[in-house]
Parts: structure tokens; C-alpha cells; sequence
DNA sequence: AAGGCTTGTGCGCTATAGCGCACACTGTTA
DNA sequence: TAACAGTGTGCGCTATAGCGCACAAGCCTT
């Protein structure tokens, strides 16, 4: 059981958590059978150059980033300025402010979004291909995308795909956590 | 045999003859037997995943560049990020920090740019289909877009069609200007 | 020539990648 | 409760990845 191995197998689980396909649905997109890609994620199998082809053909990703760890990118920088001027929310959980509107020819969006101590935002899956950018700018925030939550500080960032059930959290109990959200369709 | 496996025999036997090493040294090397990278080189096997990871930790190489280079279809990408200043640009005036580094299954990129007092980037024409997001997180900053220029203060956001020459300038005298920039490839 | 030395390749063996299939386990429906 | 469709896992089998070792072909010496 090597390192990689261990690695690539949670890869594996993720990239098929991310499209909510099960391991039947899997294996017709990719061309391994069912019972390898259980052992690959198990991390019970080294699969083949051939087979890491297939795999990489049938989730539709270049083979770096199949092999290496997802880029989800969590950059801790503390000289981020806190500057964006604050505005009046209605609600007193959650308040959203939006900076650039959806646009139809520009398939993007911008919001500020703050929230309350201890609120919680659960947010139902997007339409598929729906990738989301989040920038802390103030307080810690905790994301949950990719069947799992991320921890997120002041500057750090985090982006997933959208077509999947995920939620924001502020774990703070006293202080806000106010975010950039970048919604990106297809 | 499949194609990739043709493909990857030529790309070892590069690896080899440009550290000029015999078998034997690539074997001691890589941790792979002398018999066996024989093989692969000839396209006569499939190297396992772990395999793979020793030959890259044996040759020194990267896992996306011990495959890629024998890869058309990602290296479009690759020219994209690299029209980008991704860690120092040519000129000292900017400075661009990587929050979220471009993944191909998620085609964004999130940057952070500072520009000093009077410093001016000009970007050529990226892609088709390029969007830009700006967001200014301090200091005021000046975007040309769509024909014109756009005088952005703290807090402010611009967004535009970025397969177009566009720059970015700091009018001020005195006080740097940094921004987030968002760029969605389609 | 005959000996060393290094190159890459062929051989037999074991470990395991990869397959089809059947099974156990869940939650839903009659 | 039973039937059912969908989930992931375990089983036996074959193909082959991967190993150590021996061999053949080339290039220097002496």
C-alpha cells in the first residue's frame, strides 16, 4: 500500500462524489469495471497506465489533475485589507449584496455575502457545471462542497462545483464572516 | 495496446536519453527493475500508478510533466495560464498573487493583483470567451474595457468580455491599488 | 583472439490488476 | 411483511505487471 495509492483513491471518491455517480454509472462513463473502481477507491489496487487513461477520459479531467490532490486552493495570506464598505442588510442572518448581477452573455456573478454568528446557509445542487469562488474577507467561514466541510480563514479562498448540494457556515460565535461568492455558469 | 501506452514509452525513453542513463542506472534511480522499464520503454507494459510515482520521483519529474508532453489536448490550457504572470511579472509595478491556480475541470483562475502608485499593466487579447471579474479591494483603479476606461473605486466591481485588449492602471500618486481578479475561461 | 565490461533483451516465476458474477445491504413501494 | 431496485463489496478466474537472473550483442583493453 503506497503513499499515492491511499492519495489517489481519495481523489478517485471525490471526482465521482462530485458528479453523484455511482459506481455502475461510473463504470460505463469510464470503461473499468465496477469491482476495480471499488479497490482503486478503497486504495486496494494500483490501477494501470491504460486504466488511469480510461479514468481520466471518463471523468473528463487532463491526467494532472486526475492524479494530483484536487485545487481547492486554500491560500492563507493575512495582508488581505478588509476595505469593501459595508451595507444595510434585511436580513439578519444572511445578507447578500450583490456586486455584479447575473448577466446572460458574461455566465458570472458577484456577491458579497455576510453572516451572522453561528448562521447557516444550505444551499441546494446548481445546475450542472455551476462552479462557485469564495474569498473570506472578514472573520472564518466554513464551506461544505465535496462531501466535506472547509475550514476557511480571513484571505483564504476556495472554489468547487456547484452542481451538488453545499452550505456556508459562520462557526463564530460572537464575530461575522463576510465573503466574495463568484458564481460561475456554463 | 492502447495508444497512451505507445505514447508514454516514448516520452520514458526521452526522460532516459536526456540524463543520458543506462537501464541500470535508471533502475537503481527509480526503484524499477532494469527488466521492466525495459518494457515499458519498448510499450510492451502498463506501468501501475505506483510505478508511474517512482518513475517520477526517480526522473525528478512533476506527474503532469511526466505524461504531458505527449498530450495535445490540455497543453492549450497550460498556453492560456502562462499568458497570465502567475508568481513575479516582468514588470515590478504589479505584483500577482495566486489564490486559486487555473484547473482545467474547474476553468477559473482567482488572483490577487497589486499595482503601485502610476503603474500600468496592458493584457492582450486572451482567448474567446475569456470573462474577467474585478473587485477592488483597496486604493481606487482605472480598467480599460470594451473601448473605454472604467474608473473604479474601493469596493467597486467591473466585469468584461476579456477576449479583448484590456489593461489595468493605478491613476493614483501615492497609495497602491489592489484587486481580485477573476478569470473564467470557457 | 581472448578476456573484461557495459549495453539492452529474453526467460521463468510470483504478485496482483482487472474482469464477470453473485451476494449482502440499504431504502422504497405494494 | 414481502418484493424490489439500487447501492457497494467479496469471490474465483485469467491476463499481465514486475521481479531476479541469465544471456547475447557491442566496444574497449591486453
Amino acid at each position: 500500500m503506497s503513499d499515492i495509492q491511499q492519495q489517489f483513491a481519495a481523489r478517485l471518491k471525490t471526482l465521482r462524489a462530485q458528479r453523484r455517480w455511482s459506481l455502475d454509472r461510473a463504470a460505463t462513463e469510464t470503461g473499468v469495471s465496477k469491482a476495480m473502481l471499488g479497490q482503486i477507491e478503497r486504495g486496494e489496487s494500483s490501477p494501470t497506465l491504460t486504466t488511469l487513461w480510461r479514468l481520466a477520459k471518463g471523468y473528463e479531467v487532463g491526467f494532472s489533475t486526475l492524479i494530483e490532490p484536487v485545487e481547492t486552493g486554500l491560500r492563507k495570506d493575512e495582508a488581505v485589507v478588509d476595505s469593501v464598505p459595508r451595507v444595510t442588510p434585511e436580513d439578519s442572518a444572511l445578507a447578500v449584496k450583490t456586486m455584479l448581477p447575473f448577466a446572460a452573455e458574461l455566465h458570472t456573478e458577484l456577491l458579497d455575502v455576510e453572516i451572522e454568528p453561528g448562521g447557516l446557509r444550505e444551499s441546494d445542487a446548481h445546475r450542472a457545471g455551476v462552479i462557485e469562488c469564495i474569498l473570506v474577507q472578514s472573520g472564518a467561514l466554513s464551506v461544505f462542497s465535496d462531501d466535506q466541510w472547509h475550514r476557511l480563514r480571513t484571505g483564504e479562498a476556495h472554489r468547487f462545483r456547484a452542481d451538488q448540494s453545499h452550505a456556508y457556515r459562520n462557526d463564530s460565535a460572537d464575530k461575522p464572516a463576510r465573503f466574495l461568492n463568484v458564481i460561475v455558469y456554463p
